[in-house]
DNA sequence: CCAATATTGTTAACTAGTTAACAATATTAT
DNA sequence: ATAATATTGTTAACTAGTTAACAATATTGG
């Protein structure tokens, strides 16, 4: 039973490691004008309401200082612009352009792209087997989260 | 069903993410001295057959460049030293120092630490629910070592 | 109201990785 | 045997992130 545990584990740290390898080269070569988390703050951008720097660098687990110089590339190359509040001379927001947009589109679709590929791999399993994963995996992520957060507060 | 999977992969995901940043904190925090890919090379050294920049470096997924860089260190930190074939004057192979092997058993240890503080989680599932658990996340590692695989065929 | 404190976003200096080019040595094929 | 090719490990130049310090602006408490 104990053994069970640390197999599955030990195959999660597996796949923590390709699925980052993975990620990065598969995303990387598609769109290659746009890095990897270039188009993750793209897309922090598209979801998150009055997006600034601050609140996308929390979204992406990210340092205000590489959010800061992400946004100056994507100013750049016209994918995002800014814009203000009348009553807050502090914080900057960021809008997707349409070129922008364009990119939050095609990151869609790569991830519906990357489904597709799993999609006939997970077939092989029934609804409860996934379900059951899917369980695991949930409680997982919550405990992990709780335990990144009490860090967090320690360090404070 | 779809939908299933895609949550559970939103979920790996984002245990991905968590994982990264979780293990590189917490263990971080405790062995000072070293970083993650320091201890990570170590334990290369530790495990692999006579081991060389070469192969330590295809077994931690990292550029030759990179592990050259490590070594120094670890030379430094007189956790590691060199030795040499006689039929061989090209190659350079690595074993563990007295200093070494104690962060290797620290190392090992902290791994079970870890694992002792997800049991308690891990233990509200029965035997069936984290085997079944372990066959999804095995089959998916598997399929994602053909795709790296298969990417690293292409660009040669 | 205004002084103390907190937050925002930028910058500088750093770190850990990358790719590409290389000199030295090994392997292979004729 | 040796010429052509491949492999090893180092280096230089680069990239994407980090922390810490900061000036500007907001918020809060007496």
């Amino acid at each position: 039973m104990h053994n069970k545990i640390q197999n599955m584990l030990f195959n999660l740290f597996d796949i923590t490691n390709r699925l980052d390898i993975l990620y990065k080269k598969e995303f990387g070569d598609i769109l290659i004008s746009y890095t990897y988390t270039e188009m993750h703050t793209i897309d922090a951008i598209g979801k998150i309401e009055n997006p600034n720097v601050t609140k996308i660098a929390q979204s992406l687990n990210l340092s205000k200082a590489a959010i800061s110089k992400i946004i100056k590339k994507l100013n750049d190359k016209k994918a995002i612009e800014d814009y203000k509040s009348p009553d807050n001379k502090k914080e900057t927001y960021f809008r997707l352009t349409e070129i922008g947009k364009e990119v939050f589109k095609k990151h869609l679709k790569m991830h519906e792209n990357w489904c597709e590929k799993d999609k006939e791999l997970f077939n092989q399993f029934n609804t409860k087997e996934l379900e059951t994963t899917y369980e695991v995996l949930n409680k997982y992520t919550k405990s992990l989260q709780s335990r990144l957060e009490s860090i967090k507060e320690n360090l404070k």
